[in-house]
DNA sequence: AATTTTTGCTTGGTATACCAAATGCAGATA
DNA sequence: TATCTGCATTTGGTATACCAAGCAAAAATT
């Protein structure tokens, strides 16, 4: 082999696919055996969320495929679906690239996002079993307890699944999987929007709110501060993009 | 169904060369390279809209292939993109199914429509173009002058295609293609909810309240009456469901 | 030296070959 | 006769081979 010249990225995944080899055999017979482009999609999705794979990366097939240890057909699949969520962009003769969405984009997903979560909250208030608004309730008691939690990704995460435990409350499966990929698109700039402190705690005054309406079942008041608190979300957004664009520019 | 154009020539010896003569001289000048996958979805997905394959009838992977002409791993693509969008069911070892939905299926996912279309009333008072309100005006007044029309078909898409405009013309892509992707699995349901001339009626009526509310850019109003028209769709999807209820049990 | 052409790697897109699991039918057996 | 078993067929799932397009660097031409 004469001198290899890596054109793009050259790095390969930190994570060995270890977990991804089929394992037939090993399988209990009853499981559901899930197909090897989901998996690939939930794995690709996590690095995505979590920022292993920030946005802008290319995602080459052919190497992806051979850090994965699979094919390329499944991982196409697998990066199909990602496509169809919005978190990567696929155009003819270019390697699939993480997507890096605007402002304006991102102000059109907490729309839509606030709808479906105005939406949740009603049908939560009808729909969820009083043991479910414990658990939510439980979930806020929780992030008043760690408001001061440094590990800025565990606060956060706590924040999702209290939304997230509203929304599967409404036993909607569509709306359910429908906010899970808005959600998805919109974790890594609310992660990056949470990080400041004010903001944590205008978040806990809205999450009190909802909370307290949906003790007392009251779907306009849980349903109005659950869209509004996504609508306020919008202007703290703004903030994180004009502050990114203030670094980049300095850089230059 | 005939063979489709694919966006890269494999040269396959049965097709004809006149065949991509035409096709390219049909070609828009720049845009027209679409995945083989994505046109097998839309001829799928139009084939499910109108009914020439029916819910519940298999897609199996080889023979659908042959009949379009293309092999089974972009038809396999244009598969999962339909799964994605809820129009058909694959599980392993198994045809794929197009999908039957529940009434309480449909009822869920009218729901979200609803909240959508609400969504997308409010934005559109703010963001349409009064070129844009004329031309939805235009749709109604083109319903009206239509509600007697024997073919259902196209008074349907008429009917569609206000709601459609409405949404376009909030400019937000994301709340247009889920919107277009719940209403794909609703077009069946509410297709056969408005074959009844007094849901036809019912509808004309919202559909005025809709087009005044937005002549005057009233938020509210559009909002509430989008919201509430589907909602009311619910009762009228409810009927259809019973009365097929009620067939299938005489047929037995 | 500047500009155009060539070339050779890269990329993703498609077709095909192969495999494993499920399903159904035929034939053997109690 | 009823049932069980095993083979064959059909299904979807995966891996691989091949192809055209794009791009960039090198080379040839002016």
């Amino acid at each position: 082999m004469g001198p290899l010249r890596q054109c793009r990225k050259p790095e390969p995944f930190s994570r060995p696919p270890v977990a991804l080899k089929q394992d037939n055999m090993i399988d209990l017979p009853s499981l559901p055996r899930q197909r090897l482009g989901e998996q690939i999609a939930d794995v690709l999705r996590e690095q995505i969320l979590l920022g292993q794979l920030p946005p802008g990366k290319n995602i080459p097939e052919r190497e992806t495929a051979a850090a994965l240890g699979v094919s390329r057909t499944p991982l196409r699949e697998g990066l199909l679906v990602l496509e169809s969520e919005g978190l990567i962009e696929m155009s003819p003769s270019k390697s699939p690239v993480v997507a890096n969405p605007s402002f304006v984009e991102v102000s059109h997903l907490l729309l839509v996002q606030s709808a479906l979560e105005g939406l949740a909250g009603e049908c939560a208030c009808d729909a969820a079993t009083q043991d479910e608004i414990d658990r939510i309730e439980a979930k806020h008691r929780m992030m008043l307890a760690n408001v001061e939690e440094p590990d800025q990704i565990k606060f956060f995460q706590i924040d999702m699944s209290f939304h997230e435990a509203i929304v599967a409350s409404t036993k909607n499966p569509s709306l359910i999987k429908t906010h899970k990929q808005y959600h998805s698109r919109l974790w890594r700039v609310r992660f990056l929007s949470a990080r400041d402190r004010s903001a944590r705690d205008k978040a806990m005054i809205d999450h009190g709110r909802i909370a307290e309406g949906l003790r007392l079942r009251d779907k306009e008041q849980v349903s109005g501060e659950m869209r509004d608190h996504l609508r306020r979300a919008i202007d703290n957004v703004r903030i994180v993009f004009s502050e990114e664009e203030a670094a980049t520019a300095s850089d230059s």
